[in-house]
RNA sequence: GCGGGAGUAACUCAGCUGGUAGAGUCACAGCCUUCCAAGCUGUUGGUCGCGGGUUCGAAUCCCGUCUCCCGCUCCA
């Protein structure tokens, strides 16, 4: 039993089309061509998914006594996106370089060239060009005011040393749409470039109806929507995703203590709670932070394509509610009743996206293996996470076997998602039920109608075993905890 | 957004010195009645990504456009 070490193209073509094919995943409005890196998933896919969510949100919540759910709109007051920050730096100034074609972010081109002038000693021009920087950051024609000292400083391209030139442009991650008829600037909104801003400006509504005391988390799942310049690797990078994020809200100092706690607990959840194997996950700490982070890991995953982010653990101070009380107005203080402390808390952030849990499972769970001589492709997937639990399949079509495998197919459909097929030889119903990631089968047979037994077949290691009829429900059960 | 490659059946692909499309797999119906796919018979399914042009005639040549893959750039 080995996964397939095969180029990394080969690797995700395989699960594109296995994806596709069998109704997990398809390109979205393809019969007009598609929508660049938007997808949709198909009747396996989208139970897939909320099983993905229904654990996280177990696990989040109803594991938590002091954790509740929220699932705020997607578009909010556009005041909260310049609270947020995502207004101003979520627009990156870029320039091309009209030789080579390449593009670079202008701001950090002069960044760059001013550390240059520093390591060789010039701290004087340094400094010079470090005064127009950040006068041209205020600039009201921020694009003009970083051309110019791009050109008077000569700024080169780094790979290159060329320096012809585009002139600087702002790309703006965040989508756009008019609320209203009519399509003035005073209706402008922004479909939500992160969940989180959802939580933060109902903190005190959760805290006040659900009466949570610090510390305490609010859990949400939900989509957010990104107008990346760079997209792609599958459903890996999607203009619009589904995050599955908490925010946990501590007393200002205890922060590091809770992040260390959530790491721990985030990072284990992947492996005990969805089966990933431990080897493909790793921590990747950030030297340079956000503006509103003191301290952040993710939690990284080895994709046939390169190892990337799965969930975000980010310590983000106090900088969000300090910013919705400033641009608020309101006060966004917690007060401690049994002290009487007064304090705007400090919050630890656990962000996962699940269309890359999605995709994560689907390369962890890719494999190939060889039954019998006669090659087979299985997805591993854990029994909680399969879309479909079990297969109910009579070993002949005709008679007394069909019968009694449509009853129990029908006991179990109430509990569980099973399938039943009676198509084809059994031994390609058993490979049908393995591409799909299919855990057990029940196969109705002759004995089945003396004994009332059926065998359990399992995906992983094609054995079998005996069990009475009445106890498969049971048997499933035990397996799904 | 730039450079390179590519879009033909649900999937993988052939056809591309212009003459209105094929294979294998899959799926469906039947036979076989069998515990690990690919036995037999039959069937469904494509205006060749989309739009335009050249031509008597375009999957094939030209232009535009969309999408996907690789690389660059970017990434809260």
């Amino acid at each position: 039993m080995q996964s397939a070490a095969q180029s990394p193209e080969k690797v995700m073509n395989k699960l594109v089309s296995l994806a596709k094919r069998r109704g997990f995943i398809y390109p979205s409005s393809e019969i007009y061509g598609g929508l660049s890196s938007c997808f949709d998933y198909g009747p396996l896919g989208s139970e897939m998914k909320k099983n993905i969510k229904d654990l996280w949100w177990i696990s989040m919540t109803r594991k938590h006594q002091n954790i509740v759910g929220i699932d705020a709109s997607i578009m909010m007051n556009p005041t909260v996106w310049e609270a947020s920050g995502h207004v101003s730096s979520f627009n990156d100034p870029m320039i091309d370089d009209k030789t080579t074609k390449r593009r670079y972010r202008a701001d950090h081109l002069i960044e760059n060239h001013i550390e240059k002038l520093r390591r060789d000693g010039k701290e004087e021009e340094a400094h010079r060009v470090s005064t127009y920087y950040e006068s041209a950051s205020e600039a009201e024609d921020q694009n003009r005011a970083f051309y110019d000292i791009i050109i008077a400083e000569e700024i080169k391209a780094p790979d290159t040393g060329s320096a012809d030139w585009t002139e600087v442009r702002q790309f703006n991650l965040m989508f756009q749409c008019n609320m209203g008829a009519l399509a003035e600037s005073s209706g402008k909104v922004y479909l939500r470039p992160e969940t989180a801003q959802g939580i933060f400006v109902n903190f005190h509504n959760v805290r006040e109806s659900s009466r949570m005391k610090v510390p305490f988390g609010i859990a949400q799942i939900g989509k957010a929507f990104r107008n990346e310049i760079v997209k792609g690797n599958f459903i890996f990078r999607m203009v619009e995703f589904e995050q599955m994020e908490m925010q946990y809200f501590v007393k200002p100092g205890t922060q590091v203590e809770s992040f260390e706690s959530w790491r721990e607990e985030r990072f284990n959840w992947y492996i005990d709670r969805l089966g990933i194997t431990p080897e493909k996950l790793h921590w990747y700490k950030h030297d340079k932070l956000a503006h509103y982070a003191d301290l952040a890991y993710d939690i990284k995953f080895e994709f046939p394509f390169g190892i990337e982010e799965i969930e975000g653990i980010h310590s983000r101070t106090d900088f969000d509610l300090k910013q919705h009380q400033e641009f608020s107005g309101k006060n966004m203080e917690y007060i401690d009743q049994t002290t009487n402390e007064r304090y705007i808390p400090y919050v630890v952030e656990t962000s996962a996206g699940s269309d890359r849990l999605f995709l994560a499972l689907l390369c962890d769970s890719y494999t190939e293996d060889v039954i019998d001589g006669e090659q087979r492709v299985m997805m591993r997937f854990a029994p909680k996470i399969a879309p479909v639990k079990a297969a109910i399949l009579p070993l002949m079509k005709k008679g007394e076997m069909g019968e009694k495998a449509a009853k129990l197919r029908d006991e179990l459909a109430a509990d569980f998602m099973v399938q039943y097929d009676d198509a084809g030889s059994i031994g390609k119903r058993y490979r049908r039920q393995d591409e799909i990631g299919t855990p057990f089968c029940f196969t109705v047979d002759h004995d089945s109608i003396e004994d009332h037994s059926v065998t359990v077949r399992y995906r992983d290691t094609a054995k079998q075993e005996r069990i009475e009829i009445s106890k498969v429900k049971e048997f499933l059960g035990a397996k799904l905890v």
